[in-house]
RNA sequence: UGGGGUGUCGCCAAGUUGGUAAGGCACAAGGUUUUGAUCCUUGCAUGCGUUGGUUCGAGUCCAGCCACCCCAGCCA
């Protein structure tokens, strides 16, 4: 794959922000700066790359993609979109044991849901393995590698410590002849799991532990999910990605923080390897005395309160079934963060609030739920639904009538169109809507008062029917005729409550999330018992809702604002034309919580 | 105790050569409202981890100190 065609540096830097600190139209409009994009203007301005932007978002198919990684794909895509530049999708796949084909697909799709395009084919750092072998050959060759027999525990003990410094292997002065004859022989499958290592020559008494001599190659008997039985050695990432990134013309490497100590050794390798061969193996499409190497940049990576961000717990806790799959919709992966019902746009817009920088916080979940609301405010279209039902039975309203009520679907878009709803004798309203006893401030029903049902005509409470327990069952009202699009006459009805009609509205499933955790941080101490502040409530299942009869044409995802109560969406798997299924995906904001409590 | 980083409002975050602290979230108070939603208005750091120094002037420069994060996988 050679790389597209590259832009000149004047293009690239006309869409930067100009004097006055607007940014003008097009792809940088919105998107604040960072400390990257002026690392990229500054370059763009020296002309170090010709004006060339190329970043890659690098996976490793070992699970599924959260939104953390969103931060990453909203940069890397976003940055190079801004300078006229490209993004490649490369999944690091340098260690089969970990990954499969299903984990591949998964962070495709996920890419593309999140409305991001890579440049040209999908690239995979096993495809480069031909190449990677080539120049772990050149190093050998020149004395900047060798083959280590020392076992990965004695390898430890060789390392030295933090405050120590390593003692070099009984190896490291093998031969060139030797380590070529031995490595060569790695690669044939000659030896067991462990045996040999490559390893770069460096520093053993490097105060970066990293440059101690690094393992550059593995043996490793293992069938991988792209090249097969191919190989039985596998390059590590240090070794591989920076001669990938290299392979690629990528001029600016984003990686989060921990890969900082990495960064020498990323630049060791490139840099003792022979330019033109490390040219001619590349996509450049320019000579040689253009080429330059890649720079890796760190950035802080994403947390967010009440949440896990690791791949490992997020793999525990599909694993050990703490929740149904990787795409439940309590956990932070987008495919989950799709089916709660979060929109591509709410999560780029999220990425681009919290901002890029290098120092680590952790963001205020409220961030991430702003964001989904305010998305869904604007586009999704209202519908009525009563989670909890309380019958109502309008006494002075005619039996056998019904009136088809036609309520708009938004209320600012007027272009959303409207919907009709049945309006008869026997309703259902929310029990948290009457209260026989109400709270100072209560706005709702209690009897003998009076509220407005959306949309439709004020009605007044007159008498509450109880069971056994004391626990209202039927509210007997009686509506007002004349309310009906007009305020009634010298009163003020002050409530508004949701409510269906009883004999058409249909029954749905409706799931109740919440966060996860019940701790801020759940990896606070000893990092293990995340597990222990688990939210018990996380998914709360509600049977037996009603709702307007208009949503029976609702699609799989589709996102409506349930009015007074939150964003819902259609269960992408679970729900069926005969069995509805809707998600919460975030409540509104209830300033009469904080009233009440 | 080695190396690498980071510290600006409760949270995120601007702050290009030192010139007198953006914005968002959250919160609070008003206004509009047939969603206690949305929207609108207003308020919210004499202060930039801390102590000194340089300077007419420092979040921005210098020195010391403190706190927190990352690194001892043949993981990425």
């Amino acid at each position: 794959m050679k790389s597209p065609d590259s832009v000149t540096t004047n293009n690239a830097a006309n869409s930067i922000v100009n004097k006055n600190g607007e940014a003008n139209a097009g792809a940088t409009a919105s998107v604040p700066s960072n400390f990257i994009r002026h690392i990229i203007e500054q370059d763009l301005q020296t002309g170090k790359h010709n004006g060339r932007v190329q970043t890659r978002f690098p996976p490793e198919p070992n699970g599924y993609l959260h939104i953390g990684h969103a931060k990453s794909i909203c940069l890397n895509f976003g940055v190079a979109k801004a300078y006229n530049g490209f993004c490649n999708l490369r999944f690091d796949d340098t260690n089969p044991e970990k990954e499969s084909q299903e984990f591949i697909n998964a962070i495709k799709a996920d890419i593309e849901w999140l409305g991001f395009h890579w440049s040209g084919e999908i690239r995979y750092a096993s495809a480069y393995f031909d190449a990677l072998y080539e120049f772990a050959l050149q190093l050998v060759r020149a004395g900047k590698a060798y083959v280590c027999s020392l076992s990965p525990e004695q390898a430890r003990e060789y390392r030295g410590t933090l405050t120590a410094p390593g003692t070099p292997s009984p190896y490291r002065n093998r031969s060139a002849e030797e380590n070529v004859d031995l490595f060569t022989r790695m690669a044939a499958g000659e030896f067991a799991d462990g045996v040999h290592s490559l390893r770069a020559k460096i520093d053993m008494a490097s105060p970066n532990i990293n440059m101690r001599d690094p393992v550059i190659y593995r043996i490793r008997h293992i069938h991988h999910h792209q090249t097969g039985d191919k190989w039985p050695i596998y390059p590590m990432y240090d070794y591989a990605h920076c001669i990938s990134d290299a392979m690629e013309c990528i001029t600016h490497s984003l990686c989060t923080l921990e890969f900082e100590d990495h960064r020498p050794l990323y630049d060791w390798i490139l840099q003792n390897l022979d330019i033109t061969t490390l040219h001619s193996a590349s996509d450049s499409k320019d000579g040689v005395e253009s080429y330059v190497l890649p720079r890796q940049i760190e950035f802080a990576r994403l947390n967010i309160n009440y949440t896990v961000m690791s791949k490992r717990k997020l793999k525990e806790l599909v694993v050990q079934g703490y929740v149904n799959r990787w795409d439940d919709p309590r956990m932070p992966t987008l495919s989950g963060l799709r089916r709660r019902g979060f929109t591509p746009a709410s999560i780029r817009n999220f990425c681009d609030r919290v901002g890029i920088t290098r120092s680590e916080g952790v963001v205020d979940l409220g961030m991430l739920e702003h964001s989904i609301r305010d998305d869904l405010d604007r586009s999704a279209p209202r519908a009525m639904c009563v989670l909890s039902p309380l019958k109502v039975i309008l006494t002075n309203y005619p039996e056998n009538s019904v009136e088809l009520l036609e309520l708009s679907c938004h209320p600012k878009e007027e272009a959303m169109g409207k919907r009709e709803l049945p309006f008869a004798r026997e309703l259902f309203i929310d029990a948290s809507d009457f209260e026989e006893i109400p709270p100072p401030q209560y706005k709702r029903l209690t009897v003998g008062t009076e509220v407005r049902l959306r949309g439709a005509y004020v009605i007044r409470c007159d008498q509450v029917i109880k069971d056994a327990d004391g626990k209202p069952v039927e509210l007997l009202c009686s509506y007002d005729p004349a309310t009906l699009g007009l305020n009634p006459q010298g009163r003020k009805v002050q409530g508004v409550i949701h409510w269906v009609p009883a004999q058409q509205a249909i029954d749905v499933e409706v799931r109740i999330y919440d966060r996860l955790f019940n701790k801020e941080n759940p990896d606070d101490k000893s990092g293990s018992d995340y597990k222990k502040c688990l939210n018990t409530e996380s998914l709360v299942t509600l049977t037996g809702c009603k709702a307007e009869p208009s949503l029976r044409k609702a699609l799989p995802e589709a996102s409506f604002q349930f009015e007074r109560e939150g964003y819902f969406c259609v269960d992408r798997y679970d729900s069926t034309p005969e069995k509805m299924v809707f998600n919460r995906t975030v409540t509104l904001r209830d300033s009469w919580a904080k009233i009440s409590s």
